[in-house]
DNA sequence: TCCTCCCTGTTC
DNA sequence: GAACAGGGAGGA
C-alpha cells in the first residue's frame, strides 16, 4: 500500500536507474490501466526520461521528445499511480513478465538497456501519458492538496486550517482526502493521530490551532521517519531494486487492533472510520 | 457526507 | 466460500 513514504522512495531507487533512459518499445499487457485521456502509450518511444518526481502519491517520469522530433505530440511526462499493489522495478532484458505485469518499459540507457516492468496484482494502479495540458485537465491533479513536507509545520496548519474549519466530517476522513493534503493513506493517517493523541473520530473544524499544529508535526515526524527507513511493507510492496521497507516494525497503531498501546498499555480499538479500518487507543487519544 | 464498486490474493 | 485489504470514482 504506496503511501508517500513509500512512493518517495520508489522514485529515489527508481531514478539512477532510469536517468537519461531512451524509452524504446512499450508492451501494454493491459490496457485498462491506462487512463482514458492518456496520448497512446506508444507516444513514449523515443522520449528520454530526464526526471523522477513525486506529487503525493503520484510517480512522474519527466521526458523530452526525441530528438527532430516533428508534427506528432509526444507526452512531457509519464505519471505512474501505484494504488495499492502496483511495482514499478527494472529488470534485464529479455526478463519474461510475470503473472501480473501491466506495461513493460523497454529502455536504452546510459548504463545499457534494462526492461522497466509495471506489476500490480490488483491492477488498480494507472498510467499516464500526458502532455502538460492533458495533466492541467486533469481532475485528480489539479485538485491535489498541498504536500506534507513541503513547508514547516507551523505553515501546513495554516494551509489546512481553511480547509477543515467548515469540515464536520471525521479528521481521519480528510487526513485520507487527497484534496484537503496529498499523499497520506490508512497507515500514516493512524500513526499520526495516535502520536498526536488525537481521535481520528473527531469532527475536523473541532481541532483548535494547538492540536491541528501538533498533528502536522507529528504527521511529518512520522513521514520522515518512514522515508528514513525506506517506506512500510505489508505485503506487497517493494521499492526500485525489490526491497523491502522497515517501518511497518515501528507501528503503533496500524494493524495493532487489540494489541496493548505502546504509551498506556490498555488494548487498541479496531473500528471503522469512513469505511476504513481504523486503529486507536480510546484511553490516549481525545 | 456516506455507500458501493473496482480487482485479486490472503485470511478466516 | 465469505470477509477483508483499500485509493479513488461515481452515485445516492
Amino acid at each position: 500500500m504506496p503511501e508517500l513514504p513509500e512512493v518517495e522512495t520508489v522514485v529515489r531507487t527508481l531514478r539512477p536507474q532510469v536517468l537519461n533512459a531512451r524509452i524504446t518499445k512499450v508492451e501494454l499487457l493491459r490496457p485498462s490501466v491506462v487512463l482514458p485521456q492518456s496520448l497512446p502509450l506508444d507516444s513514449l518511444c523515443g522520449c528520454r526520461i530526464i526526471a523522477a518526481d513525486r506529487r503525493g502519491k503520484l510517480i512522474l517520469l519527466r521526458l523530452l521528445p526525441p530528438p527532430g522530433a516533428d508534427g506528432g505530440e509526444y507526452p512531457a511526462c509519464l505519471v505512474v499511480h501505484l494504488r495499492m499493489t502496483g511495482r514499478l522495478m527494472p529488470h534485464p532484458t529479455g526478463t519474461p513478465p510475470h503473472a501480473h505485469t501491466r506495461c513493460l518499459f523497454h529502455l536504452e540507457g546510459p548504463h545499457g538497456k534494462s526492461v522497466l516492468f509495471f506489476d500490480d496484482v490488483r491492477a488498480f494502479g494507472l498510467l499516464f501519458a500526458a502532455t502538460p495540458e492533458r495533466l492541467a485537465a486533469w481532475d485528480f491533479w489539479r485538485e491535489l492538496g498541498p504536500e506534507p513536507l513541503a513547508v514547516p509545520a507551523d505553515a501546513l496548519a495554516r494551509q489546512l486550517a481553511p480547509r477543515l474549519s467548515s469540515r464536520r466530517g471525521p479528521i481521519k476522513s480528510l487526513l485520507l482526502d487527497q484534496k484537503i493534503l496529498a499523499g497520506i493513506g490508512n497507515i500514516y493517517a493512524d500513526e499520526a493521530l495516535f502520536r498526536a493523541r488525537i481521535d481520528p473520530r473527531r469532527p475536523a473544524n473541532s481541532l483548535d490551532a494547538t492540536s491541528l499544529l501538533t498533528l502536522c508535526r507529528e504527521l511529518q515526524a512520522v513521514l520522515r521517519l518512514s522515508i528514513e527507513q525506506c517506506g512500510s511493507s505489508i505485503r506487497d510492496y517493494r521499492d526500485a531494486n525489490g526491497n523491502v521497507g522497515a517501518f511497518q516494525n515501528s507501528f503503533a497503531a496500524y494493524g495493532r487492533g487489540g494489541q496493548p498501546c505502546v504509551t498506556c498499555g490498555r488494548p487498541l480499538e479496531k473500528t471503522q472510520v469512513g469505511g476504513r479500518a481504523t486503529v486507536y487507543c480510546p484511553h490516549c487519544q481525545h
